[in-house]
DNA sequence: ATACTAATTAGCTTTTTTGCTAATATGAGT
DNA sequence: ACTCATATTAGCAAAAAAGCTAATTAGTAT
């Protein structure tokens, strides 16, 4: 499951879409529309992010409203950490702020 | 160059041999041996990781020397942090533990 | 020069990912 | 029921990634 985030992350198209959902929740088609690829492209790259957990929908009538789980992607910025020499990796980020 | 860094987080190979590195330098072949794959495979796992420039090579006479190089994991670190609502990840890594 | 070890590069096949168009679902409005 | 808008799924083709064996390079040592 941190092998599907990890390649959920690796393509730019869905990191930009991470990037504008940190602004907030956002209508599929709203996304679709900020990307020059087809909008089943972007209905898939919604697809892989929220197998990774990376996004949750929610049914909003006609349309889908997706927004960031940010704790997912907390997780990953402290595996990358966890990689790194000393052991900051292993401390939760709210630790590490104090 | 942001982009052949989360590529090269990609695949579970890879991230495994930054776990090892991590806790110091390593010759390829000694790496190579902890893996099932090939040889020849886990040499260009080394080499993608390389060209992200997330490890760093070094001979040492016949043989040759690889190390992470933790800025660069860093820099993918708090871009994942930039991810996330707030904004903590226009921070300096340093300054956030402050 | 030859032989030996360590590691990479070449060449190839298989698998995965990407991205399109066309078809389908889902819900709202009339 | 019909239609319109929103979004996803199906099905396909092209591109990229992964992993193997065989061949090659680089360095050491005899």
């Amino acid at each position: 499951m941190q092998n599907s985030v990890f390649k959920a992350l690796a393509h730019p198209a869905r990191r930009q879409i991470l990037a504008l959902l940190r602004k907030g929740p956002r209508l599929a088609g709203d996304l679709a529309a900020e990307f020059d690829s087809s909008w089943p492209t972007m209905s898939r790259h919604l697809a892989v992010l929220k197998d990774a957990d990376l996004i949750t929908a929610e049914r909003q009538g006609n349309q889908i409203l997706y927004r960031v789980n940010t704790s997912v992607l907390e997780d990953a910025a402290t595996a990358l950490l966890g990689l790194i020499g000393s052991d900051n990796g292993d401390d939760d980020l709210k630790e590490a702020a104090e």
